[in-house]
DNA sequence: TAGATTGTTAATCGATTAACAATC
DNA sequence: TAGATTGTTAATCGATTAACAATC
């Protein structure tokens, strides 16, 4: 809970976006954007971007709108990208090894420390530097490396199970892949990626395009 | 469009994980289920279950409630279950290879026909009986192959580009895995999956949590 | 100072929940 | 028939948009 009044989801879901946008205008040198630009280029309304951003404090200047690098760094702390994470992926088939290879999070500061499998033909497979490693070891191994946030890419089946062993071993922040809602203590974070959702989403808004 | 009034995009995003419960009762051999059973398992209100429904016609019927398997088929058919795809992926690097790899969309209708990339070097590399092919020949393969749905697995830098020639090769769907948000006309629908987007919410949740 | 644009309150819109008559 | 549960209307809640005073 931060301190401050509770901020909604829809709220939360647009930072990323607002972080992502300001990554270009930096890039491309702008140094001061108005609510009115940046609704221009961003797709919200000005009025809502003032609000979301208003939920954090004022960022901005009356006359002369949001110092883009200000806002920019200012929102990357807001998401925690102000300090840098260890992971671990836990299911290391094609999803898992897939994301092990994906040197994008690493340049944001979330660093793969390891791979965990059952499958005992996979341990010691290295995936750029990163080795698979036996899941029965996998609870010495985030208490040794400080692990923040596990990546699950099992399947369905197994997710919840995983996740429990996870949980018992201190993990407070789990990025699921798998196809399952998972049950978790109330102080432990859950980001769904649910891929076939958003696949049958894309076939809803197609076909009842036609 | 289709002839009813308009689906707000809320009740679309939960018609997927509908599916997904069902058929998980489904294979527990449950035949039938209240708007209250349900709203315990899935978590989202009785209420908001039948008028979710209700959208798409009277599925359940006064003092007995949903027939599952009825229910199942019919949100499959809404979703475009009822017919297959062929996809492509348009991109063969980590994440378009793993996705080739993915076994799971196949069974549910999605064939991925092939690969495309600009790298000579993949080309002919097959994932599972897939090929890599030059992206130079991406016209003619979407028209002969009939392809209704193009998975994009670019880098953000090429991914409004190679948007562009998918669109003008007749492509009316795009799954965009590209940290990107596509500029394409009103008739193309896109469905956006931004990992890093997913991620920096959940290093919110988490940060604020502690 | 005048102009621009924020921060913030008020109004509107849309989505969720509650209630209950209809009906199986 | 009585009980259960839907379909649907009405009430509530929350999120978005509009408006404008504050102020740089």
């Amino acid at each position: 809970m931060n301190g401050r009044t509770k901020i909604s989801m829809a709220v939360i879901r647009r930072l990323p976006k607002y972080h992502r946008y300001l990554k270009d205008l930096l890039d491309r040198d702008i140094k001061r954007i108005s609510s009115k630009e940046l609704s221009d280029i961003i797709g919200f309304t000005a009025s809502q971007i003032r609000q979301d951003l208003n939920n954090f404090g004022g960022f901005g200047q009356q006359g002369y709108g949001y110092n883009v690098e200000e806002l920019y760094y200012e929102i990357g702390k807001i998401l925690g990208l102000d300090k840098t994470y260890n992971t671990i992926i836990v299911g290391a088939g094609n999803l898992g090894q897939a994301l092990a290879n994906y040197t994008n999070f690493d340049k944001s500061g979330f660093h793969v420390k390891a791979l965990f499998d059952i499958n005992p033909k996979v341990f010691g497979i290295k995936i750029r530097d990163i080795e698979i490693k036996d899941m029965d070891y996998v609870g010495p191994f985030i208490k040794e490396n400080d692990i923040d946030i596990a990546i699950l890419c099992t399947n369905k089946d197994s997710a919840q199970e995983v996740a429990e062993i996870l949980v018992s071993n201190g993990i407070k922040a789990i990025w699921n892949f798998a196809p399952t809602d998972l049950r978790v203590p109330d102080d432990v974070v859950v980001e769904n990626v649910h891929l076939v959702e958003s696949l049958l989403t894309l076939t809803y808004l197609y076909r009842s395009d036609e």
